[in-house]
DNA sequence: CATCTTTTTGAATGAACATTCAAAATTAAC
DNA sequence: GTTAATTTTGAATGTTCATTCAAAAAGATG
């Protein structure tokens, strides 16, 4: 048999970051078959078709984020300073002149009308939420883990869409520690 | 002459309603003929294009919210009575079960390819943002006043992609009175 | 009523789209 | 070295898309 000519990680990363950037819908197979150097064939070959194919680059982003917020995480000397961590790099994502949010938040929103896809995007959202409440109870009873894991959800949220507005990130920053106060924001981070 | 027959406002408020639920790139303009009734020569007439009838759709429905604020704001007996009646009604929008965000905030993330719109977008929510800082420049000084629009935004935009998961609304409603502590959220809403 | 202007109509156009498939190439197995 | 299994290729397919336009219809004007 022939040896795959390529990394199928590599390529839902490569699919991914282009329909991340560009949408789901505003995305054509010809730019898939562009960016990731496959042909047709072989792409339907071995994801089937575009629908199938955005599903596995979404679920590959999903792991991705939270094989990261896990890293955070864990190696931070503790949890609440790790939040912050992360939170901090977040708002310095505004910064970049292409920032363009979060994958999964534009797609729970561009893919409102399909259900499928709309459910896919609802669960990752939701194991996310699930992950920072897991560490959360780790230093709080399960309602109270679970409610600040919300509010960290619902902050997140608004500035991967706030984001886009120019001059934003010391807005931002203010408004966080307002709505995140049992957040260690004094302390600095290294 | 003929008389147009149709009107211009209804029009845009059909397709503003089309793009929102369904999205700008997703939404073919063979739906826009059979949502508005018109034909293809009407549309094209009268708006010119696929991107200048969103552009006037999402320009309607921006004047629209910015009058429902305005008008909410000045009825109310006061401004964070108003402002807190208004996340009320946000919340609650999201029991519908053909809940779909708000149409400007899926656009600023959908079109983040496409510069002009873009611009557009990020105008409009901005244009939100200093309505409600100018009313609440009648009870804080200006850099408070502005602070408070920020973190109001950000909740908003929170809320608009939280609302997708089930039974999000007590959560939400919880996060707000700790995200927005300056809000009268004890006083009962009739 | 006749003429002029504007609107309406909807079939037609060409481009872009997702997807297919038969043929060629590649490698494994023995 | 031969055969079998698998992957690669890219032109071709049929559909859907945004848009156009010449002809028809509907007031307006005098």
């Amino acid at each position: 048999m022939a040896k795959m000519q390529f990394q199928r990680e590599q390529v839902l990363e490569q699919s991914a970051n282009l329909f991340w950037r560009v949408g789901y819908h505003a995305t054509s197979m010809q730019q898939v078959f562009q960016h990731t150097g496959l042909k047709p064939g072989s792409v339907y070959l071995a994801f089937g078709n575009k629908e199938a194919l955005f599903k596995e680059s979404l679920t590959h982003y999903c792991q991705a984020s939270l094989q990261g917020i896990q890293a955070s995480l864990s190696a931070a000397s503790n949890i609440e300073l790790g939040i912050c961590q992360i939170l901090e790099s977040m708002l310095e994502q505004s910064l970049n002149s292409d920032y363009c949010s979060c994958f999964l938040v534009k797609s729970q929103l561009e893919l409102s009308d399909e259900p499928e896809l709309q459910t896919l995007v609802s669960e990752q959202l939701q194991q996310i939420e699930a992950l920072y409440s897991e560490f959360l109870m780790h230093i709080y009873d399960e309602p109270e883990a679970k409610a600040k894991a919300c509010s960290l959800m619902l902050h997140i949220f608004g500035i991967r869409v706030y984001s886009y507005h120019q001059g934003s990130l010391e807005k931002m920053r203010q408004a966080l520690q307002v709505g995140l106060p049992w957040l260690p924001w004094k302390l600095r981070i290294n």
